[in-house]
DNA sequence: AACGATTGTGCAATCCTTTGCAGGCACACT
DNA sequence: AGTGTGCCTGCAAAGGATTGCACAATCGTT
């Protein structure tokens, strides 16, 4: 690790016996300089290998092209793939991406906000964790004028643009599916009544329900706030062993649906003759189990470059910014926990 | 977003009427400041919220306090596992992560390198690509007197410290077990022959088998080139159609793995019972397939941990950083998938 | 011949913090 | 009173790139 001592615009100059302000003008090609101090110039500083140093630019044109992300868990398909997007779309515009992780607690994300803001990003991709409600934390970054977006999670206090997906619209199309199904006796596993994705949800199983016509019972719509499998598995318990059991489960999430289905199996129900199930957010799981699981893909890549692109535009000062609720479309992703009537239950 | 101009020490100075540096020294409490200046300036600070220039102050202490951090795929359990704990360990030590991935590709790998160098971090954290041989790209940091790490996946054509899963001795535990379970005729369904961590799941494999006397079959071998579940699939299929069909497959990856479960779901072949598969790396597919896979847990996130502590030890010129290869020792994750002894295949 | 226009280059300030060194001041001791 | 010793504070340079402004040189015009 010999640390060769980088060359500067002053190294140049001086070799080439000319200022170093013209160095640093003839590497960009400016129109005051002579075509041949240009030539001779770049010629220098590619033979000796000049690279700027970032850390002067950074200090001198007080930006970093470094953005902040942070998510609420970095383990999680969903998001993973939102970071992927956000990663490529930033080296695109030669961004480098800051990715932390909230672990959905309130003190984590402060901490990440207060690091990052400190190391100096020139903006912030968020999606804030359940305990997050004022976010002061959050609104320090648009103190200091450095744009925010927020995604997924999002919370309607804060006032910056947002990209998230169109959840109701998901919901619908998913509940809408099982009724073309055959399904008559829909029941929802919801998320947490605070969560704004999962209201969203939940108003769109309802309204797909009453447009169709159908039957609705209270009893069906239950409420997770864990999220996870175990809640699944419980909750389809619960519902299987009612005075009116469902014939249908449309589940906040996918990891919700897998313990439905443990739990349908186990009593050996028929999926999807008996029972079908739906998932949400289209996790790698949703292929893997057996049936394969009917799920709502969300197209987080896809979000994660479009919250990228926007915080980029606002960066560049492009004026095309809005500041804006950008919604994603959601696609249904078919398998055989919900198809009764082709026969591709092993699809 | 109004862009208050932010408070520098200058402004303090003045408004106290005490010098730039005396500001400077009296907010890091230098022995040499009078209790008095120090309370007085600390007050000021703290009131008119001042937070240091952080660009400034990389500037002149030539570091960023931020860490490269480059794996072939981000949207992969193991991997964000590894940036979760890399992420985790360095948010302790006042360091940021700057994410990027290479898809595998050289090309994608030496453009997140440049991107990466030009914005200064301290120091980088990688797993190479599996295109990537010479790593001139990857020597630039070295030459730059920035540390590497690499992980997981490296080359030993660079020399820079290592962590790494002791792939051999995961693989030869693994076989073992299966051999314990009475399995007599192990296949392996192996990754690239140019890959290191491949040769040396391999190699545990092909000493545990001697170990134990076992007959070993190179027709038994196959090797992946993809490393997906096809390809999983299709191994299994020409293993059972040999004229020596094994009784027992250890795969590559869970991936893999998951494939020869499909196939032998479809032709009925019993599991455990008839014949034990093992996976590896214990993705979170290896809980959720039914019968579970049994699979090597290589502790992802401790990984990525040890590689940013190493880091960042040396980053803080900690004399103790040891230029040397780190082994984690990996456990086996049970599951029904080769327990043919005790009753639990539905584990 | 003198002046204006044009083209190419350099000077010097700026961004903000850190830090080696110098110096002022007060007190104590000879 | 003079010298020495601490204690506290300030000066100024350094770090590298950028950029407004001034100036020098060249050429053309009247």
């Amino acid at each position: 690790m010999t640390e060769k001592r980088k060359l500067t615009l002053l190294d140049i100059a001086n070799e080439l016996n000319i200022s170093v302000s013209t160095v640093s003008r003839a590497l960009k090609s400016h129109p005051d300089i002579a075509e041949e101090t240009i030539r001779m110039v770049k010629e220098f500083a590619e033979k000796h290998n000049y690279v700027p140093n970032a850390l002067a630019v950074n200090f001198r044109k007080n930006k970093t092209y470094n953005i902040g992300l942070i998510v609420p868990e970095l383990v999680h398909h969903f998001f993973s793939t939102v970071i992927s997007g956000a990663i490529d779309c930033a080296k695109k515009s030669g961004y480098n991406v800051l990715v932390s992780q909230s672990n959905d607690k309130l003190e984590d994300e402060v901490v990440a906000c207060k690091t990052m803001l400190a190391s100096s990003v020139d903006g912030l991709l968020i999606s804030i964790s359940n305990e997050t409600v004022e976010g002061e934390h959050i609104k320090a970054f648009i103190d200091e004028g450095k744009p925010v977006i927020q995604f997924d999670k999002i919370s309607d206090l804060l006032d910056t643009p947002k990209v998230i997906v169109d959840d109701f619209e998901g919901a619908y199309k998913a509940v809408s599916h099982l009724i073309d199904q055959g399904y008559k006796k829909i029941a929802h596993i919801r998320g947490r009544l605070e969560v704004k994705n999962a209201n969203e949800r939940a108003k769109g199983y309802k309204k797909a329900l009453e447009d169709r016509g159908l039957e609705f019972d209270p009893d069906w719509v239950k409420v997770c706030t864990l999220i996870n499998e175990q809640e699944g598995y419980d909750f389809a318990k619960d519902l299987l062993n009612s005075k009116n059991p469902p014939d249908a489960i449309f589940c906040i999430t996918d990891l919700v649906a897998l313990g439905v289905l443990k739990y349908l199996k186990e009593i050996s129900v028929q999926i999807p003759k008996e029972m079908g199930v739906f998932g949400f957010s289209n996790w790698k799981l949703a292929e893997i189990v057996n049936p394969g699981l009917s799920s709502v893909d969300q197209h987080g890549y896809q979000m994660g470059e479009t919250a990228a692109k926007l915080l980029i535009t606002f960066l560049e000062n492009k004026n095309e910014f809005i500041n804006d609720t950008l919604e994603l479309k959601t696609d249904l992703v078919i398998r055989g926990s919900s198809l009764r009537f082709e026969n591709h239950a092993n699809q």
